[in-house]
DNA sequence: GAAAATTTGTTCGTATGTATC
DNA sequence: CGATACATACGAACAAATTTT
């Protein structure tokens, strides 16, 4: 067993017992002398809590290891690589859209800001064509920003999550037809949005799901995206 | 700028480019040696990789580096450090609850078998009292058996990451009607999962994440969680 | 602005534990 | 059981970055 693990549980509960943002840590010479290990363990220790987003790791006087304040877009990217890797169904991946969507897509049309519109506007302006390398990026990026208007940190996550599933699903899967319906869709949305009607913008982006379920998933319902 | 950190950038590109779990990456030394650094800057990026829960180390021969297979766990759990960190707004997560646990309660009604629905009723067989230090984490167990029942790991996935907040939340918020109500709530939930009724079983669940929402939502709505 | 102090980043060499054949 | 391949772990040292003086 690696030692370094053990030391990760331990900082990892010292955090969650009343830690908070930017607290110190300690350097790593200290936190390997308190552990009893030598300064690479200790690293690999760093490392690992590091990648979870737990710590900050800074250099110079005063430096060392901080707790992190949340950024949860590492954690996130970490999560939507394993959904990939866990290689999800068609048939979850496209529930898993329908519920969040059409829940961020009501809160963004309840608060968003004039500069929220101009914004969410500004990725449906130039559309893309369906064999632009770009269209799926694009495209996952309004839903994305659609997410992030509606405010709300814990669902901006899951709809992030979702991102390198999608990927894979859509890239696979860009016809020109399918195409001018994104776009279609996006802009009856930004419009809905742009009204504060959550009820048009909700009803828009249900048509919009209900096409790409329609659309890729007569034929692989079953199979894994 | 850290030289590994581009280290797991191309390591990353290269799983999403077409690996899939369980395909080998190499040895420490093989990879030290085509990024041309040492075996300790090495390793930094594989402690970081590997808790990102994208790869797997193994030592002795036929050992190195794979692509792990999703475990979605190790990332859920970052996640939900993160939205601990982030410091949730009580409102904030009463949505997404109200969002995740209607869906997966639904699809919990359509699929669960007989045995799931043991498993869930044990849950609340032996209902603890508000002063126990487990109750809360016996009653987020029930939501989480919930969402996976209903079979949607992306959406497992959302909820279990919630459980961060939820935990500070609902710990500091236990009085004998809150437990009470909950132990009641979570009783008609199974009877509608057993019952394969979704109506009755997302009915049972708006209630109870309403009753959650009043209890202790009025006077601190904007509070931090 | 320059020098000093602090701390991480990186390297080499070496020894040990562990899994596979 | 022995040989091999590999990660784990240690110590000493210098380079680079950052803050303080």
């Amino acid at each position: 067993m690696r030692s370094s693990l053990a030391i990760v549980d331990e900082l990892r509960a010292q955090i969650f017992a009343g830690m908070r943002a930017g607290d110190r840590l300690g350097t790593e010479v200290e936190l390997a002398e308190r552990f009893g290990v030598s300064r690479i363990t200790m690293r690999d220790a760093v490392r690992a809590l590091e990648a979870e987003g737990l710590v900050e790791v800074s250099v110079g006087t005063r430096g060392g290891l901080r707790v992190a304040d949340g950024d949860a877009g590492r954690a996130t990217e970490a999560l939507s690589a394993q959904l990939y890797l866990q290689e999800l169904t068609w048939q979850e991946l496209v529930d898993a859209m329908a519920v969040l969507e059409t829940a961020t897509v009501r809160l963004a049309a309840e608060r968003a800001t004039p500069e929220d519109v101009v914004r969410l506007g500004a990725l449906i302006e130039h559309p893309l064509s369906a064999h632009d390398a770009d269209f799926t990026d694009q495209a996952l990026d309004f839903h994305q920003v659609l997410a992030q208007i509606g405010g709300n940190r814990a669902l901006l996550a899951a709809v992030r999550a979702l991102r390198g599933a999608q990927r894979r699903l859509f890239a696979a899967d860009n016809t020109a037809d399918t195409a001018a319906s994104v776009t279609e869709m996006h802009g009856r949305i930004h419009a809905g949005i742009a009204a504060g009607d959550a009820d048009a913008a909700a009803e828009a982006m249900s048509e919009h799901l209900g096409r790409l379920r329609d659309a890729a998933g007569r034929h692989r319902s079953a199979d894994r995206v």
